[in-house]
RNA sequence: GCGGAAAUAGCUCAGUUGGUAGAGCACGACCUUGCCAAGGUCGGGGUCGCGAGUUCGAGUCUCGUUUUCCGCUCCA
């Protein structure tokens, strides 16, 4: 445990010093939980980006892409579950320390009357056997009667404080009913206080005039609110799907572990739609497809699994996660989700709208399933650099930091440099820069020696380091070091560009997908 | 939000019983070397997280505050 939180650390600090990830607004102290990419970070967020929309949109003929607006309106949020949902009165124990839910309290103590309405209803089944007649039981029996009367007391306070959002009366529930903290046993809470999870501001520039609006905590609803939008001007065919990325907001309680959960992250989704009754099928499809989008990056099939929820959201009939294995413990990187019609049918709800999809095949109209693949792509960024990650001890007793990442995934392509920055070697080294850097991103160094400018490119995962010596001027050729191997081979200056465009052009990678196209 | 720990240069840290800041690495210039980091010379960089208090004097003592890390709580 110590040794995985060590590791962490070093990540963060790597992270760090080698312009990936910076604290926000670090020079005012930083702002909890947000963090900015830095020089290194983008490039790699955006190769990670591109990668996931090639696959998604470029490759699969069925799915298209959406680009809608963080803010969307209102009811939007009301309709998909997000008002309620996000929103939880916490209370805090004094003694123990220990926080609660105050509407889950208050319904165990509801559930508490419940149990002991049932206990003496048993009791009463058991003595008079057949001859027992419940419903004139229970209005009858004066225990009954006076536990009923008084769960239907609390639960009647419990609503109208929920409708209300009345803290205050949350609380006095739970100090009237002298409900315990489980741990403690005492009865010393401290306020009641909303979370809300989502982040409000207002539309309209004048006070009175000003819609409540919020940042939204998922992409998915943007998709969902367009589905007539891009199905018909799309001329779309079920099945097909909607992919996008883009930023979600959410006020976490606790936003913690770096990059991991961020109030402020991006996601990249793809919502599904199916025939109703066929969605497991698609489900099945989506979760080998994407399993297989992980493991063409080549970081070790071992480290992926699925890990099916047992308790399911809301909206869901089966959800799955795609956990990559971490130096820390097994992540969740993916969920892939069968959202049932409940959102295009909330939405149809709320909006008054039909939103419906007219099958041709079928010859009818229905509400489409959906299948959902939702990945957040600061998750997968630290995933890639946590599985990347590796200090060797080399002979001579050398360590270097070098980052394993896929070429693909790489900031920086290929770096070139000077053996020496004289005779016009420089020069020549900006030449060979020059023809490349329109299509990959370069880098030059001349500075220092060449092994600490090679562990400089190490320290952000640089796949190719190509140099120029006193031999190139006189034959055109270069040495080409690899990154893993750190062996070095003498090539033609003319063939450098297609090395690099092999190893990070993903075409290989889109092959081995092929194969698993969901069709 | 609660509890514990921490905060001194970009990084890792030192700083004696309170006497207004140092090292190594990193960084920049020049010289030297030239295929797997740590040669020479010179140089830049810190109001010691922030704000008060005690004191003639605070990096050092006291209080508050902010941030980070760990644990709890929460997690679509």
């Amino acid at each position: 445990m110590a040794q995985q939180e060590d590791v962490f650390k070093k990540l963060v600090a790597h992270c760090k010093e080698y312009g990936f990830v910076f604290p926000s607004s670090e020079i005012y102290d930083g702002l909890g939980a947000v963090y900015d990419y830095g020089q290194n970070g983008v490039e790699m967020k955006n190769n990670i980006k591109k990668y996931w929309w090639d696959a998604m949109v470029k490759l699969n003929d069925n799915i298209v892409g959406l680009d809608a607006a963080i803010f969307m309106h209102p009811t939007t949020w009301k309709a998909s579950g997000h008002v309620d949902a996000f929103n939880d009165p916490l209370i805090d124990n004094k003694d123990s320390k220990k926080r609660y839910r105050a509407d889950v309290l208050i319904e165990e103590q509801i559930a508490k009357y419940d149990d002991k309405i049932e206990k003496e209803i048993n009791k009463a089944k058991k003595k008079f056997g057949d001859a027992f007649d419940e419903a004139k039981f229970r209005e009858t029996n004066p225990n009954v009667l006076r536990e009923q009367a008084k769960r239907d007391e609390i639960h009647k306070r419990y609503s109208e404080a929920m409708n209300a959002n009345d803290l205050e009366a949350l609380r006095q529930i739970i100090i009237d009913e002298k409900i315990v903290c489980p741990i403690s046993g005492t009865t010393n809470w401290t306020d009641v206080r909303q979370f809300n999870l989502m982040f409000q501001t207002e539309m309209g520039s004048t006070a009175d005039g000003a819609m409540k609006i919020y940042l939204r905590p998922e992409t998915a609803q943007g998709i969902f609110v367009n589905f007539l939008n891009v199905q018909k001007t799309g001329r779309m065919k079920l099945p097909f799907g909607i992919a996008q990325i883009g930023k979600a907001f959410r006020n976490e309680i606790v936003a913690r572990q770096f990059i991991f959960r961020m109030r402020e992250f991006e996601q990249m989704e793809m919502q599904f739609f199916v025939r109703p009754g066929e969605e497991m099928q698609w489900f099945e499809k989506w979760k080998a497809f994407r399993m297989q989008w992980h493991k063409s990056l080549g970081m070790g099939d071992e480290n992926y699994r699925f890990h099916d929820h047992d308790k399911l959201a809301h909206y869901a009939n089966a959800a799955t996660d795609i956990e990559y294995r971490m130096p820390f413990g097994f992540k969740e990187v993916e969920g892939i989700h069968s959202r049932t019609d409940f959102d295009l049918s909330q939405h149809a709800k709320y909006s008054g709208k039909k939103i419906q999809y007219f099958d041709p095949e079928l010859n009818e109209s229905y509400t489409p399933y959906v299948i959902e693949t939702s990945i957040g792509v600061d998750r997968m960024f630290l995933s890639m650099l946590a599985g990347a990650y590796t200090e060797e001890q080399l002979e001579g007793g050398d360590s270097r930091v070098v980052l394993k990442l896929p070429a693909i995934l790489a900031p920086v392509k290929v770096a070139v440099m000077p053996l020496v920055k004289k005779d016009g070697l420089p020069e020549k080294a900006q030449e060979l820069l020059d023809s490349m850097k329109l299509e990959f991103n370069c880098r030059y160094d001349e500075k220092d020696s060449i092994g600490k400018r090679y562990r400089r490119q190490d320290a952000i995962g640089t796949p190719f380091c190509v140099t120029i010596d006193h031999q190139t001027l006189e034959d055109n050729t270069v040495t080409i070091r690899y990154r893993d191997t750190m062996e070095q081979e003498r090539i033609n200056i003319n063939a450098v560009a297609d090395i690099v465009r092999k190893a990070t052009n993903g075409h290989e990678q889109f092959k081995q997908l092929m194969t698993k196209l969901v069709k």
